[in-house]
DNA sequence: ATAATTTGTAATCGGGTGTTGACTTGGTGG
DNA sequence: CCACCAAGTCAACACCCGATTACAAATTAT
């Protein structure tokens, strides 16, 4: 058995990318408690203490790493007159993708104090205002702040607490009525 | 000074009692990973150890404690033609109530996988099965999902992630936007 | 080549966690 | 009265946490 390499090249950016990356996941997978510096670390193949060095502490390494992929962008893209299909899709057709899911780190770090202003701030500034930007009519802002609770309790219900729709049509179904009550409050006025 | 006296009279109920909503309050307030088993038995001035006598463990606490209390029937009183309404006015009306709340319970303990399955069941029997019966047409379970996220995304956004309107105003436009939401969602057919 | 600075390592600190076992105390039935 | 058992106490266990310190190695600058 050769010795593993004692150290890969010595390259501050890539790994304070490669806590990042890592934090990222774990983030996703156990939330803000349950997410360990240690398990980082081994993750990122990288030294605990590095994490103390570059980000200064957990929470920093927290707020460096989820709040800045928090975007709407990407449904946001289109005419409003389809947004509550595309948001609807994009919450149903879980790509199942492994790694980092903003969602999900957002609602399994909720919990911890330490976590929730930064999740505020990075909510209010990346994807309630935008949206609110994008519609139309009066109470913009609140409007924004239901379809963002809509999603979020969506995810939290399926994706956290795990409830199924019992069949395949009942998820279309589901799909369906989540993308017009979407498309009723974007359209209202 | 008078010696404080040393113990109370020995009343297994009384002590279990005393636990549980000690239990209900820690939770609420700290989630299911920061509620500590000294704090809970500190507050119900009572010795740790009794904790797991009675409940086996802080998981057994947790699921005696929080799920009995989850329902939706005082909201589900009266007509449904109302019921967006009164909905939006029990989420918004925050009472402020100090102690137990079991939906702040739901959303601090929502990222501990102890109490994953035992909110899901509490809240599929409790509230989600008991709303469902209560629409008419078709999917009704699918709504009943989707009007449960709405409230619990509704909480996590205002409650948990301290998400405040700007003004009287505003609140009632939210309000108002909310029951019409829930509420469209109850007559869909 | 030598000194200085950056990058990574290893060990440890202080504290907190849930849980357990042995023990003491109180009330009660024989 | 006293033995018995439930109710409560106490101290410890084994483990995990985030953070820091002192040190070694590699890179860069002089």
């Amino acid at each position: 058995m050769s010795e593993t390499p004692p150290h890969r090249k010595r390259d501050a950016s890539a790994t304070t990318e490669a806590i990042l990356t890592a934090a990222r996941e774990v983030f996703t997978e156990k939330g803000y408690d349950g997410a360990g510096t240690r398990e980082i670390a081994e993750r990122a193949q990288v030294n605990v203490a590095l994490i103390s060095r570059y980000f200064g502490s957990k929470e920093g390494l927290f707020a460096a790493a989820v709040p800045p992929m928090m975007t709407l962008d990407a449904v946001l893209a289109g005419d409003m007159a389809g947004f509550g299909t595309r948001l609807a899709a994009s919450l149903t057709h879980k790509t199942a993708r492994k790694g980092f899911d903003p969602m999900l780190a957002l609602l399994r770090a909720a919990s911890s104090p330490e976590a929730v202003p930064v999740l505020r701030q990075a909510l209010q500034a990346q994807v309630l205002h935008p949206l609110a930007d994008r519609l139309e009519g009066p109470a913009t802002l609140e409007r924004a702040a239901l379809i963002g609770a809509l999603v979020v309790g969506f995810d939290l219900l399926t994706r956290v607490l795990g409830l199924t729709a019992t069949g395949a049509d009942a998820m279309d179904a589901l799909e369906q009525t989540l993308a017009k009550s979407v498309q009723a409050l974007v359209d209202q006025r």
